[in-house]
DNA sequence: GTCTATAACCGGATAGAC
DNA sequence: GTCTATCCGGTTATAGAC
């Protein structure tokens, strides 16, 4: 097996990681706008042009910071989801780690969202480019559930994950506009937005929310379904008669 | 009385609107990535620096797109408000003529969006900057629960109208991503949720949701109290003593 | 084919003359 | 209040080295 497609690796791998590493560290030493891609590049020890053989863009960049912290996010609740058994804990366990892992990147975090805020922008968690890191993040929010000894009403249960990651978007936009001393407020926030969360599902189960329930779940699975299908026909490009 | 302060108009006046007009146009017709400044004040007969005379930066310029569309739902709503008597058609006439107003600009929208989503933009919808917007935006929900001849609990209705302002977040930031032809999902989710929210509401007043109820309140309110309020010390800048 | 370097280009923003 | 001339930084084109 002599690879052929990989023969990118070695010194370009190297350069790959140095140039990476460099700009996330002069990302979160001066902030984002004031970081040149020049002065990366300077520091990387490399010219100009190089940095984009290895990154498309200066945003991609912050895509690759956005991929470390996922990956650290993971790590982080895997602890907590091997310790606790009631919902509870566990959700305040998941999302307390996330806050950690993130809590030294809240300038970058604004910039990330603001980026991901963009319908069109591949880091959008709506799009389907990201649909592949989403899954990711709701299958963490569904062993939440399932490793948990409490009862949940089943067709409720089918839901439950992608509504708690849902929750968990909101905390984040929360934290991102939290300007309080380390993120009181945010922390403060999940501490009891997270009982009251248990409380919910709790109730949930009660004969009376019955008909609630059932709305509540169709809607989300109905608007949930097919979120992504481009209903509207594609306008044919002008830009592509041009080239 | 002569005028100082104000002697800005008249020619002024006239061409900053012209600049407003063409770019608006030049945004709806090619996309705002797609329009240059310089293109702009071409367009509007003006040289480069002077639409930077009138306009701080092209940023701005959406933002005056944001504030006539502001304009133009209360104004549509208006007509609503007037005619319907229960909470769930009040609420419903205020969102869909929202989304009728919107509807002609929904790339655009997602431009504002992302730039909303910035925490450090004035356009935030949670920033200080905005707070007379916003409160405009939550009174005209209060009116919304006020006018209703539905049954409110005391405490909820306090909160409602910030609530009910959370929820229309929530239906524009579905409505930035649906891509369905003429976002009809979206609207089948506001004609859905909005009796979802009205069931919600009567059900509130239940004496069993009584301490839940008042959770989520106590919630909402210590969180809402001044979530804008800097707890955090501003860093000396490093960047005034090198100037 | 993998990688590096240099010189543009382009468009948002600013300075300063008039 | 309006202009011209520049700056600045993200991005691209291109030429060639390994």
């Amino acid at each position: 097996m002599h690879r052929k497609k990989e023969m990118v690796t070695d010194k370009g791998e190297q350069t790959r990681s140095r140039i990476m590493e460099v700009a996330l560290h002069m990302f979160r030493e001066r902030g984002y706008e004031e970081t040149t891609m020049r002065a990366i590049a300077e520091q990387a020890g490399v010219a100009l042009g190089n940095t984009y053989y290895y990154f498309r863009s200066k945003e991609q960049l912050i895509q690759a910071f956005y991929e470390r912290i996922h990956q650290e996010t993971f790590a982080a609740c895997r602890t907590v989801l091997d310790k606790e058994r009631t919902l509870q804990a566990r959700l305040l366990g998941v999302m307390s780690s996330m806050l950690a892992v993130i809590e030294p990147h809240h300038h970058l975090s604004g910039l990330l969202f603001k980026t991901a805020a963009d319908p069109h922008s591949p880091l959008n968690p709506f799009s389907s480019e990201s649909e592949a890191v989403r899954e990711q993040s709701i299958t963490l929010f569904r062993e939440v559930v399932r490793g948990s000894k409490d009862r949940v009403p089943a067709d409720l249960q089918t839901e439950l994950p992608t509504l708690l990651w849902l929750y968990h978007m909101g905390i984040v936009l929360f934290w991102i506009h939290d300007a309080s001393l380390r993120h009181a407020r945010t922390n403060r926030l999940v501490d009891q937005s997270v009982k009251l969360v248990a409380k919910l599902i709790s109730l949930a189960g009660l004969p009376l929310m019955g008909p609630l329930r059932k709305s509540v779940l169709r809607l989300l699975i109905e608007m949930g379904g097919d979120a992504e299908a481009p209903e509207e026909p594609r306008v044919p490009d002008q830009k592509d008669a041009k080239g």
